[in-house]
DNA sequence: GGATGTGAACGACTTCACAGCG
DNA sequence: CGCTGTGAAGTCGTTCACATCC
């Protein structure tokens, strides 16, 4: 709707080098940072693109092609230096430094989620908790205390929040997403099943369970019939 | 390595007609079937692809390619039918039937799971339940009895489950996994942060939540910069 | 008029294939 | 020789634009 018209969207000369970095390879560079820590510590120092290929299921160009984006840092003939590798990938995904994390619901999901390890291992902290039922409000979960909705705004402020994961049930999400962007939230990971609306300066990653257990669903009925 | 050399890869003749279901469609087919499920409570029995759209952040024309693989279902002039496409897409998705699902790992996680209204109203039903921790075995957890990973094959075969959700620690997802297959499990949604080696027939979807965190603050970091 | 269904253009991502260099 | 880095080719998915039909 309201589109351009007809010849348009021309970009510069030819299609120069530069391609923008996918979406699709930051999930690669989360899966190739996971993958190449227990390297560090097990002494592995270098590493080549058909190794990592191989162990993660891709393609050795594709590997060499994602890294590339993080600068020339492979050496002819011998591989990619595990170290030099792991820090380019925390800078580049801008894990390199401590995120401050808000919970917004505090249900099984995100008691789960306050004891993953994964997250505070790669500089998530979180350091808020909130919930609508009055009967959580005051008490403590892994050590931090449940504050009311009403507390959004000062609380968040306060703890230098930037993310917040949001495991509200779904008709409240909409509402309480409001909340945490007026609160100065700048990204939301919402696992409720809605599809939220925010403004365009805020970051947005949505996990929809049911959505992947449906996608397996239809994988298993497709390999059942052709 | 060692695929095919040049002219390889020929497919039948041209490029035919039918292009195949891609697999960003069908999680798009998830989010129509929720979004739609509500109207047809309320009586709504058209919807238009703009419409659509709009609610979900798609553009009319992806709204329609991808209906279109749900045979010629839509009204010139008027739009889909509510309830058609609701039965197409869960057809099409293999939800127009039950399916059984076994739970490996007790954890907090695998209780939010448990909890989780979606999965029943899609027709999901969670049969069985494992865990390898002695305190948790004989135990019931949302009226299911907790049994020892040595009766997976066992009880998979009498609950009939041919879906799996792993929600064990990352260390012992793929011996859980395997376990899994050989009790005659047809898919698995994995939780864990490691990158499972299965059988080719064995479906497999993966729900990364570090990862999923990790984007979003790629996109925060992003967005605070160029 | 209004909305579907769809070839064609477009753009994004992946793989190929090889030059370049340690 | 082995492995990286990268244009070029290929594949896949999305958007455009319009014929078509109620």
């Amino acid at each position: 709707m309201a589109r351009q018209k007809g010849i348009g969207t021309r970009r510069a000369a030819g299609n120069g080098g530069e391609t923008r970095l996918s979406r699709a390879a930051v999930g690669r560079f989360s899966l190739y940072l996971r993958h190449l820590e227990p390297f560090e510590r097990e002494g592995v120092d270098t590493v080549s693109s058909r190794r990592l290929a191989q162990e993660l299921g891709l393609t050795d160009a594709q590997v060499r092609k994602d890294i590339a984006f993080l600068g020339s840092l492979g050496h002819r003939g011998v591989g990619y230096p595990t170290r030099d590798l792991i820090a380019a990938l925390r800078r580049r995904l801008g894990i390199d430094r401590q995120w401050n994390v808000a919970v917004a619901g505090v249900g099984n999901l995100a008691r789960a989620l306050l004891r993953y390890r994964g997250f505070k291992q790669q500089g998530f902290r979180i350091v808020a908790l909130f919930d609508a039922d009055p009967a959580q409000i005051g008490r403590r979960v892994e050590g931090l205390e449940v504050h009311a909705p009403d507390a959004l705004g000062r609380i968040i402020g306060q703890s230098g929040a930037e993310l917040a994961l949001l495991t509200v049930p779904a008709d409240a999400a909409q509402g309480v997403a409001d909340g945490l962007v007026a609160a100065g939230i700048r990204g939301i990971l919402n696992f409720a099943p809605v599809v939220l609306r925010l403004p365009k300066h805020i970051s947005l990653v949505a996990v929809d369970l049911a959505i992947q257990l449906e996608q397996l669903a239809f994988l298993v009925d497709r390999q059942g019939k052709g």
